[in-house]
DNA sequence: TCCGTATTAGAACGATCGATCTAGAAAGGA
DNA sequence: TCCTTTCTAGATCGATCGTTCTAATACGGA
């Protein structure tokens, strides 16, 4: 065969969608994609395709690696309020995490490119309906445990709490402080009892 | 003096507003903004100097005529459970609106700007503030009426709503349907009662 | 009527965009 | 060792970016 590639695509990826994270899709370049993950144009284009495909690449990963473990604690068989407050509790705490003043790269990308990109439109909303099915099922056994108020619908409480969680991403980038955040976090479960 | 505009700046900002809240800031190009207000390059720079200065003079201008009058009929001093519901069925009405496909500027802004640009990110924590606000005293007001369920803590619940109508305008953005924002609303508005 | 000023459309500026191409370097197989 | 192949860095492509400048134009005041 021939030379081997110098680079990780795995790392590379990885740095390419942290910088797509902050910045936004329409806000970085390919040069700035060359110089973040060190990567050679001709190397990016060939291991990826072109900046679009890139991208999407760059949101999958986002949502297998950094949205979808926190998704499985929730989808859990016998999840219910503790895994709720869990969910929120571990998203507050990723608040601390630098990367995450740049928000959820989801809801970024649901503002900067749904509109005019079906394929970007279509991952939003299937991550949303993720979310929302999981926090109704764990709304439901809850309410069965009594860990939640009688009167409570676990269908409205549920897309309650998806709008919150999507909420809380902007309000994070808007640059929004870490005490209101948890505010807002722990206002929503209090409506839950 | 000397010749006289032949446009009005009045209806050039409102055309640039429209521009900037469908396609956002780094996708709208100076070009593009010639095109749509018909208004040239040395007209729109000597009326509102540069790009970024047009942009917040059209995230202004939506604030005031756009949720401006919608969120004035919330701090009436009587406003309860009524002005709530129509408030969002007023935002849902907007929905039909080709308009506001392009989901809430303030929030698009949020995710485009705000990150880098303490202008912009204050405009978009002080619109929250308000309405949050507004929301708030309305609950109380709802409460002491009777309107609402008994446990129900103002304050939380304006979070709620607050979060949900920042929520509303990104799942508008992601192309949501009709009938699943119409259930967003109706959903959040139930957990209060 | 003619001058002076502010306006206009659009050319032009240097910089940067996404994407491609070129030349040389490096690695595996004969 | 040398050839083939695939990698690398970086030049280059035409297009477009935000902004400025140029020339022609239109209006108000003398």
């Amino acid at each position: 065969m021939a030379r081997t590639k110098e680079f990780d695509p795995g790392e590379a990826l990885d740095k390419a969608m942290g910088l797509f994270w902050r910045k936004g899709y329409f806000d970085t370049s390919m040069r700035d994609l060359v110089a973040e993950t060190g990567v050679s144009h001709a190397g990016l284009y060939s291991t990826f395709g072109n900046k679009h495909d890139l991208f999407l690449a760059s949101l999958d990963l986002y949502h297998k690696r950094v949205k979808g473990e926190m998704a499985s604690q929730l989808e859990a068989p016998d999840a219910a309020l503790p895994e709720i407050q869990g969910y929120f509790e571990g998203l507050l705490n990723m608040t601390k995490d630098p990367r995450f003043e740049a928000g959820c790269m989801i809801c970024n990308a649901a503002i900067d490119l749904a509109p005019e990109d079906p394929a970007v439109s279509e991952r939003v909303q299937s991550y949303l309906d993720r979310l929302v099915k999981a926090f109704r099922g764990a709304l439901e056994r809850a309410k069965e445990r009594g860990q939640v108020r009688e009167g409570l619908d676990p269908e409205a409480a549920a897309d309650v709490l998806g709008s919150t969680l999507v909420a809380l991403g902007s309000f994070q980038r808007a640059g929004m402080s870490e005490e209101r955040l948890e505010k807002f976090a722990k206002n929503t479960l209090a409506t839950l009892t």
